[in-house]
DNA sequence: GTGAAAGCGCTAACAG
DNA sequence: CTGTTAGCGCTTTCAC
């Protein structure tokens, strides 16, 4: 059985109190026997029951990192960079993960309330009032991440800027029709309207808002989950160069390996941009272009973020953290 | 301020302990009152605190996931299928992150178990009888996956058989020189010793048993950060076709990268074969050869021995799960 | 400087 | 079927 305080009360002879006052580094108590007692604590391998000490105190002391998925390696740069900053002040972190599940993230949303975590950040996958409402229900302090809910304080890069930037880049590396390809758009209005896209038509805005503008420029979106024949086809029947901007990395490597296998060359046949300069680019030949952040920063500020409101402060909702386009050798 | 069983038993004035009857399906009440509890629970937006029924019964209903990296796949599919497992008998999964750091393992081995979790399946990098008393003393079951440590259970694949006939499958397409490239090795005897390269130790053994035994065969071990230069000298200089055995898949693409940029060909001028089958080969051309485990199963087997650990049942300490050469274009 | 006692919210054993 | 009571281990307040 664990050693608890009262017993290292009575081995020492004094009260549970003088106890917690030396291993808890509070006042009020002598030096000689804040000394004794700690001794004891290690001869004896006393673990602190933090359990006991969240319900004593109010507080676990543990913020929740709910990720909608662990496969790429950005979300693990960032809760790295939440960990380091959540430790350094006494904060553990428990990672847990939704798998784009709706009702997966509901119940560990809760779960973490039932166990009480301090704070929250979050990569939400739900959307809606609803949503907003059962969040500000469990009454716990929350940023988000990625994609955004309306009143709740938020960190990413300005992906709209960033979309209109980049379409601006393919256009000025002289591609005249310009494909957007983002998948994950199928889904919008699925689910009743839940699925959480911010970040997608952030990006699907940002280029529609380019193109637009720019009358000359020809454009087409594509939703296709399967999108590479549809490409393929797309190159074949016009007679433009086109250049295909992907809203994420992988497609631009779908895409990528599918005209290889069709024999069409990047860039000599078509032009290629993604977006999130995944690690797994710097194997890949010809370089892609993209755009990048410092996903470590966005783990940091959230993490800053997060600690200011569980202090009780007030802070900003948006949050935008720079962002650059990569030059590859793809348009 | 959140509502409590002690509200709600005065809101329907009933007391506390039919309150928890009625609320954890415990027997010994009317359906009438349970409904009638049940009803104003949800009303009142009442969360169990599962803090507070942690430390009153004694379990936390938590598992920790203790993992050395996030930065692949393998990780987070195994992760996922534990979660699976773990919250269909009503766990809840913390995953944890040491980052290769054996100080940051201790700490959060100690916070876990300060935290009561029920269990913990951990990939340890740390090695030695006093890191296994450390983990003992911890009075937590605990299951390790990939690196062993000598009388905790273990589950993961052979890893001396894979490497043994992974190396007979290069002989075997007809190489007659093999070098093993397996950076993690030189920090074999660092800190102390206290680094833990089980897995990477036994494919070391794995295949120099194999080529140990055929004496025609040439054999070379390349341990340093920097190989893909070692590996160009060692092409240029032998006239014998050598083929290059990775110990992860990791170093087949940055030895791949290396060559295309020397103008070495695969397999033109040399073989190549990795280990773990990343998902990302699925995009890198050519296809590497690799070795391939369902890291599902891994987890699953792993989640499997811990709950009948924390059910105080007998298990196995040594635990294989199948795997599978994949053909690929590069031998 | 130290001790005693009440309490965090829930559970479990026992009475009725 | 329901209520009462005594904890779980730690923290905190107040008294000495």
């Amino acid at each position: 059985m664990a050693i608890t305080t009262k017993d290292l009360a009575k081995i020492c002879d004094v009260s549970r109190g003088t106890v917690d006052r030396a291993l808890n580094g509070r006042p009020g108590i002598s030096k000689t026997t804040r000394e004794r007692i700690q001794k004891a604590a290690r001869e004896y391998n006393y673990r602190p029951h933090l359990i006991a000490s969240s319900l004593s105190r109010g507080k676990s002391m543990a913020i929740g990192v709910v990720l909608f998925d662990l496969k790429n390696r950005f979300f693990s740069q960032m809760s790295n960079a939440i960990n380091l900053i959540a430790r350094s002040h006494g904060y553990f972190t428990y990672i847990a993960v939704t798998e784009k599940d709706i009702e997966s993230e509901k119940q560990i949303l809760h779960n973490l309330a039932s166990r009480r975590v301090d704070g929250l950040i979050m990569l939400p996958i739900t959307q809606g009032e609803d949503f907003i409402r059962e969040l500000k229900g469990l009454e716990i302090p929350i940023v988000t991440v990625g994609n955004q809910l309306s009143g709740i304080p938020h960190v990413s890069i300005d992906e709209f800027k960033a979309a209109y930037e980049s379409t601006q880049y393919i256009n000025e590396a002289g591609y005249k029709r310009i494909c957007f390809v983002c998948p994950p758009f199928r889904k919008k209005g699925s689910q009743n309207g839940l699925f959480n896209l911010y970040s997608q038509e952030q990006r699907v805005e940002g280029f529609l808002h380019y193109v637009k503008k720019n009358l000359k420029l020809k454009y087409d979106i594509l939703t296709e989950k399967d999108f590479s024949p549809s490409a393929v086809t797309m190159l074949r029947k016009e007679k433009e160069k086109a250049a295909f901007f992907c809203s994420s990395d992988i497609y631009a490597l779908e895409l990528l390996r599918n005209f290889r296998e069709m024999g069409i060359s990047i860039p000599q046949d078509a032009g290629l941009m993604g977006f999130d300069n995944l690690d797994i680019l710097a194997y890949i030949t010809p370089r892609i272009t993209t755009v990048s952040t410092s996903i470590e920063e966005v783990g940091e500020k959230a993490i800053h973020i997060l600690l200011r409101l569980i202090a009780g402060e007030k802070v900003e909702t948006t949050n935008y953290i720079p962002y650059d386009i990569c030059p590859g050798e793809t348009l």
